[in-house]
DNA sequence: ATTAACTCTATAAAGTTTATAGAGTTAATA
DNA sequence: TATTAACTCTATAAACTTTATAGAGTTAAT
């Protein structure tokens, strides 16, 4: 299962992608349509800047914006931003790769070549879901 | 990521199948083969008798043994056994539906669209996977 | 100067995962 | 039939993660 925090980042990024090239938007008013804490959608947005997807502008009137096109924002990066790997094990992620605790030998691991596989398909269809395809 | 108890199971279900049809194991043995805390091994193969994967001996020279062939038992079905729903939000899910709780119109959701098909990929695969698999 | 927005860190509350403990039951066998 | 070595079951501890809230600060328009 993926975290709330991711689903409500996905939301978040669904709401700047209809208002893309059109302004900010107030994280209130996000919060309100996604039905977000807001609190909590502060922290959400704060993280999708620093992870270069959105951008803000501070002060009276300030909010956020989307930086990037939402066809250039695939699924698999956002949910790597919240939730880490896509792979099952740590072993087989590349990006968070990790040796298991309980490994003796990853060589010859059958669980880890069969995940592998698991995660290049998951990796493979969240990568090809963009914002656009969420506004369709 | 999958829990360590959802790969210890996986683990011990792999041991089993190596010895399947050749009597039973101990505990002990398999928490030693599997480098697995022997108590929540324990547990793990309680599970798996509770969910008709494995039969058991009590008493003196007891043990654990599979009841269905490897090649019989799925990935897909273990996985649900200990780790719930392979959907990524509940209510894609057909095993474990749960509406989400920030939801306000399932019908429209476009979330809800693009983790079907998801769903419906990772369960594919998931399913092809079978602890014949496992030992080639 | 005021207001309304974002920024940042801390922490509380709840839930989940991982593991251990221990008392019980069962059955082979000496 | 006493002993032993295995499984059975429930409780709970310890660690960790997730979810959410709080509040003081910064920024910029008016």
């Amino acid at each position: 299962m993926m975290s709330k925090k991711c689903k409500y980042a996905i939301k978040a990024l669904i709401c700047l992608s209809e208002n893309y090239q059109q302004g900010n938007m107030f994280t209130a008013d996000i919060a309100k349509k996604g039905n977000i804490p807001k609190k909590f959608l502060e922290q959400i947005l704060l993280d999708l800047k620093h992870a270069g997807f959105v951008g803000s502008h501070q002060g009276y009137r300030g909010g956020y914006y989307l930086i990037r096109a939402p066809k250039e924002i695939n699924l698999a990066e956002v949910y790597r931003v919240f939730d880490g790997a896509i792979a099952l094990v740590p072993c087989v992620s590349v990006n968070y790769y990790e040796k298991c605790e309980d490994c003796t030998d990853e060589i010859s691991c059958t669980i880890k070549r069969e995940f592998s596989k698991i995660k290049e398909q998951s990796r493979l269809i969240m990568k090809e879901i963009n914002f656009k395809t969420f506004l369709e």
